[in-house]
DNA sequence: CATGAATGAGACTTCATTCAT
DNA sequence: TATGAATGAAGTCTCATTCAT
């Protein structure tokens, strides 16, 4: 889980300085960036990326209007780079964690944990995902496609892997299990974001469902 | 004090003729809600809820602009009408079929071969199911939830009548899997409908899913 | 919804009746513009001008929309018409009923009992008159203004002939008079119409204002 | 009385820049709001309010359509608000001047000096004062009534003032009275500015028919 | 870098009017 | 003559984006 962002945004009551000479320096890095793409998964979330005004955005992250365009190029560059960033940080995790485990099992089990244990900290993240980036019609098809293909592929890739190693069964196509398990968890994280939210939930989730398919899975 | 005139001139309750001049040929009642919410199907599909413009499904209806409301009180109320006209169709064929088949093993493969089969026999329509209804966050929270809980009740009913006959095991919860599974529909449908959407794809993946996850379930 | 209400204190019940085979016969008169006229003052009072749809009228009047455009070109003409017909009967019971007076002064009294009297009858045709009838540009400018500089003309007529008799004093002009007469009963009336409307309120009115006025007018 | 003429037609190229920059000199609002509602009084009084788009009081102000929006939020509520500076004003010249004179009879004078001298000083505000709060219902009914009351309530309460002193005549209704006086400025104002609307012609009105009125309410 | 008042294109929706029946 | 579903022009208002300060 990454609740690190999410508490990080609140800090300061009054954020409207406008001169304070030379903006945050040393330390924080130009977290105006940040603080915006953090004010809009929030504000994505609750209303909807169509809903959102970009005037909503800058009043929830502390800025100026016009200070979005400093950053971003337009609201639908705004959605493209949340989309980009937080992508990013899943696929990170998984580059790094995958590869230490031995096994395709192992491998699919992990990729389940982390997919619902991101999505699972955060219930706005886990919105932004399973809503708010099927929303805008651009970032479905023009941008998102190719990254969500190399993700599915990835999935696709530890089955065969296990399929090969005779530790999955061999008459189901790969890229159909990525796709089904990619939705599976797409599914629980939308219906858990749109529910109670429990804290904790997803990640239970993420064992029974592992269960599930990895026993659906053997040979 | 005009909000009540508004209201007023609802319902034509019987549109005049059966123009189908020179538009819907053939099939599909040529009643003109029929016909625009088909016209929905495709202009939405196509270009997303938010980019399409209310004159653009008009168009594709054959209608004027403001025809459109005489049969919808608004933009948002078309697509109101169209997910619960659409989500109907689905769920009626479910009610007709399941109770014919013996237990819950069948009837969940069923329910796959159902949901796969009507969103596999047109494009649009899975893209609509697995996108549109998404883009619009009034339809979603405050409309399409009830419906939606219903759905995956029934889901995870089946589940627990296997459980409870010893089809399945009983260490899942049957709404998780009911959540999955649907969302391993959902997936794989906006899959299809984003990618190549051939003819056929989605009623051999039903069959594979179902082995999958009625394995997964097994005791 | 507040339509009905209105239907409900006109003559006939219901009105609503459709299929008569050839409408009216006999008696009746050819009542439906008569119909549509009464029903216009009754929801332009109420809404006002360009508030009330032609449907509206057409309800109230229990004819279909499309017949308004039977007997009037336009709703503007409707309005017209409106004013044309009820200035006329105002004005025909002036006609009627000064030269029988002997006097200015009595004639100058008689004219405040009539336009009061009239006007105070009816409560939705007094708010057409001072209100109703400002509301359309066209026909303040374009069509009323010749009635209207007539009617005060016909005023100020009695006023020079309460001057040449040495009923009125001379030191002031007669149109202005005639403008300021008119604009007092215009204002009570419009007082009256917005506000409790009660039954003779605008008879007795019309006693004390004509004793102020001819007191005003002494020489 | 269009003094903001010369800032008419900013349209095109820079209306950037801080408010006076080089429109509205010397007196007071150079506002954007106030030239706002300055083209509204020119608007309105030509074309009438429902005739008049929006854009056309933008074009006349010297300001983008969207920018009316943004001192008002709808075209009813620069209609209210242009009602409520506007009567204002003329309230507070009376509550200003009325309490220097000794007795009511003075008092009526004046009154009827300072409401037809403003209305005089501008042909477009009497026709928006006699005509044009008039074409809003909602204006009309909901909003202007109680000011209006409180007015004619004014009026009356010098009218009982002279009554209780001895100066006017007790057998007329001092609401009647103020109704009706009310009434002739407003008629005399309607048709100053619906005619010739010459220089002047209001101020000598004024005098005329306070000789009349005051006459006629001696005792 | 930051601000936020101003811009103006464009969408949804209304409703007077038409005309096939 | 009467009907009322259909039409489509046109207006109000929104909001992403700009740019002078």
């Amino acid at each position: 889980m990454s609740p690190s962002s999410a508490g990080a945004r609140r800090a300061p009551a009054k954020p409207r300085r406008a001169p304070e000479g030379g903006a945050q320096p040393g330390r924080g890095g130009g977290d105006k960036r940040e603080r915006i793409l953090d004010a809009a998964v929030r504000v994505f979330a609750r209303k909807g990326f169509h809903a959102t005004r970009v005037s909503e955005v800058a009043k929830a992250a502390g800025v100026a209007d016009g200070t979005i365009y400093l950053y971003f190029e337009s609201k639908d560059e705004l959605l493209r780079s949340l989309f980009e960033d937080r992508v990013e940080t899943l696929l990170s995790h998984m580059k790094t964690e995958l590869p230490k485990l031995p096994n395709a099992p192992a491998k699919l089990r992990r990729i389940l944990e982390i997919q619902l244990g991101v999505l699972g900290g955060e219930r706005d993240l886990a919105e932004v995902f399973t809503v708010i980036f099927r929303q805008s019609t651009k970032l479905l098809k023009q941008y998102a496609a190719p990254k969500f293909t190399a993700y599915l592929n990835a999935i696709a890739a530890v089955v065969s892997e296990g399929q090969a190693a005779g530790d999955f069964r061999v008459d189901v196509a790969p890229l159909l299990v990525a796709r089904a398990t990619w939705g599976a968890l797409d599914g629980i994280a939308l219906t858990w974001a749109l529910g109670r939210a429990e804290r904790g939930a997803l990640a239970r989730a993420a064992g029974q469902l592992a269960d599930v398919i990895l026993r659906g899975l053997l040979p």
